[in-house]
DNA sequence: AAGAAATTTTAACGTACGTTAAAATAAATA
DNA sequence: TATTTATTTTAACGTACGTTAAAATTTCTT
């Protein structure tokens, strides 16, 4: 039995944790390269190295491991956001969205399944076979927002905000995590300097005049 | 057998493409809905009201039908493009984004297709198991670009005008092609008017001031 | 009307899926 | 050490996949 965790023996723990772990490494890697119904209990029973009804031992369902999955990279995602914006909190505006983008290619380049999981089952198909915790994917980019808020101190109107973030996000989750699909039209390699340079000057250019404008509450575009 | 299609009698060839057209609909509507390993054969061929194999005798294989089926929503979606930039070509900038945005919507509203395939099969899992005519995906957008450039006349660089052109059709596939995930978070209906006057906004003023300067050739933000 | 050709249906192939059950092994307890 | 418990392996279930082959049916040609 895998229930009873209370106290006492830690070294009875070990061999559980130990391949449950293995289990969740594995099933985030699947996760980030498949779509839900695409990846396979199989493929991650096989690139964690174990037999594949082992996965049914730990997980009571290919949902249930996908859930713990996709909170763990939310929360991972969310507590590396509160290290950018407490890094940028008082940089001016422009130097700190430079440092905030250069911070989240990072991060996207060591962890990208959050976005990549994101973008893999953001289209739904039907609502009868949603992928399971469909919200929170829709609360990945939403949380953040009130970090912005804190730390900018924005004067524009909350809709505004929500704007520009929503814009800010879909592209770079789209950019950083659909890397082979724009790398590939520019003819460079994904993975290179060059499409990370591409990255970073094509969204600063285009959000860090909006920025600005935001952060003072100034309305219209003033060219 | 369904091959020698030399002229003669054009009532011979009514039955079969009757079938053909109901398979090449259903996997349209299919294909659009599911990924390319999610939609399967017999989903097209119920969706069709046909017998699955039937689908082997129209099209050799899975990939074939995705292939034609993807040449045709391209080109409907290329020459729609082609009808936006006449329409607007002697209208002033600001004006004809504002038309060029509004018809886009429309459009996208009637014929989901493109938009939809390409967020369902942009996120490259492995290149081994690629979906077939991947490079028609990246071109779908690309081939606008020289309409954009002959209709505007833009002065600005070519990079700059890639950059945007991505930035756009990026935002409004996504917000149109995942409706149900950015309307979901806002709290409104994603086929509502509400939701529709949101994409409309932010496209507009994320857009048209950088419009403006992009076909003036000015470089930098004014703000 | 008879025969040939095109179209549709039925059946089946090998493979992969998520999940369950039971057997086999390893670890902990007494 | 004996035995109970936890973990892992093996085998199997029902279902769905793309594709092929062979029958059955419809349509066209003579």
């Amino acid at each position: 039995m895998k229930t009873d965790n209370s106290g006492a023996q830690e070294t009875s723990r070990t061999k559980e944790n130990e391949t449950k772990g293995k289990i969740l490494i594995a099933a985030k890697k699947i996760f980030s390269e498949y779509p839900y119904h695409t990846a396979s209990i199989r493929m991650i029973g096989h690139a964690a190295g174990i037999n594949h009804p082992l996965v049914a031992y730990y997980f009571s369902s290919k949902a249930t491991l996908f859930e713990e999955v996709l909170a763990d990279v939310c929360e991972e995602y969310y507590k590396a956001s509160i290290n950018w914006f407490d890094e940028i909190s008082q940089m001016k505006a422009s130097s700190g969205f430079r440092l905030y983008i250069e911070r989240i290619m990072e991060f996207t380049q060591k962890h990208p399944e959050a976005v990549r999981i994101l973008l893999l089952n953001m289209v739904q198909s039907k609502e009868s076979d949603a992928i399971p915790c469909y919200q929170m994917l829709q609360k990945l980019y939403e949380r953040v927002i009130p970090l912005f808020l804190k730390t900018t101190s924005a004067k524009a109107e909350y809709h505004k905000i929500e704007m520009f973030h929503h814009n800010f996000n879909t592209l770079i989750a789209n950019y950083l995590g659909a890397g082979a699909y724009y790398a590939g039209i520019l003819g460079v390699d994904p993975h290179g300097p060059e499409y990370q340079r591409w990255v970073r000057e094509n969204l600063v250019s285009l959000f860090q005049p909006l920025l600005k404008r935001l952060i003072l509450g100034v309305n219209h575009d003033p060219g």
